[in-house]
DNA sequence: CACGGATCCTGATGGC
DNA sequence: TGCCATCAGGATCCGT
């Protein structure tokens, strides 16, 4: 469910009614990917001073630390107040003086994680490794082409792993591949500095994109307020295996990569 | 180090 | 209240 602009998007949507909230107290449901790291109870009385995103990590600012959150694949935030008694897959709460943050994750692949601070050793095994920021200024082509030569795997798989560039998962892989006109299955080391270029460019674009339509909604994703995304609609490629292409009418093309789907048109994009 | 594969977990779906 | 296989938006760990 959530790549980055479906982060995003929970954040925005979070962040007015959550900033400047005191915590009351947490409460844990099942065990999610990582411990916690803290008695719960040490976060009662810190203050929500900001919510930040980094790749696809929620990151609450406190008073006294940083609560890292990850929505995994099934993951959704909720917040609102006067919330009913957690549900089967809600394992996070977190009582403010404003409402109640809730995640609510089936399949527990996401995290919480307190740390004391970014520099904390908890927040840099996590985020340490991460890649640049897609929307930000640092995502730079000249060096996003340095690094893709580096890699022999296919691009798609390069875009995945997140090490060079943040918050591509596998509907954006797809949908921005597809617009700079690239075969997934490219080596990553192949690819001409144009070819780069107009990849750098579709990934930005396709997630700005994705956070102005509010998010996917594939299956369930939604906002903190409970509004689904719109950005499924108008998918190019994804999940749209032997139905025309919008481009040119060829059928898209499915195949496996690392046990992920990948979606392409064969005519529109070339190895 | 870069790579490919297995793995965590629950639910939905489709074939038989 | 059928059973089984497959697939689902992520990311880590482990062997090579």
């Amino acid at each position: 469910m959530p790549e980055l602009p479906e982060v995003e998007v929970t954040r925005l949507s979070l962040a007015a009614g959550i900033s400047g909230a005191t915590i009351l107290s947490a409460t844990l449901g099942k065990p999610l990917r990582w411990p916690l790291g803290v008695e719960p109870g040490r976060l009662t009385g810190q203050r929500v001073l900001a919510v930040r995103r980094r790749g696809k990590y929620l990151l609450f600012d406190l008073s006294a630390g940083l609560l890292l959150v990850h929505l995994g694949m099934s993951g959704s935030v909720g917040f609102a107040s006067g919330l009913a008694e957690a549900g089967k897959h809600d394992h996070f709460d977190l009582q403010t003086s404003q409402g109640t943050l809730r995640l609510n994750d089936p399949r527990r692949f996401g995290a919480v994680v307190f740390a004391s601070s970014e520099a904390d050793p908890v927040a840099v095994k996590l985020l340490g490794r991460l890649g640049v920021e897609p929307l930000g200024e640092d995502f730079d082509a000249v060096v996003f082409y340095q690094g893709l030569q580096q890699r022999k795997t296919a691009i798609k798989q390069v875009l995945l792993a997140g090490e060079l560039v943040v918050g591509v998962g596998n509907i954006y892989a797809s949908e921005a591949l597809f617009l700079a006109a690239i075969r997934p299955t490219t080596r990553a080391n192949r690819l001409s500095r144009p070819r780069v270029l107009r990849l750098q460019a579709a990934i930005r674009q396709v997630l700005a994109r994705a956070v102005e339509k509010g998010g996917s909604t594939l299956r369930d994703f939604s906002n903190a307020q409970g509004e689904s995304g719109h950005f499924q609609l108008e998918a190019m490629v994804y999940a749209r295996q032997g139905q025309a292409c919008r481009q040119c009418g060829t059928a898209i093309k499915s195949l496996r990569q690392g046990q992920r789907s990948t979606f392409f048109c064969p005519q529109c994009q070339k190895p």
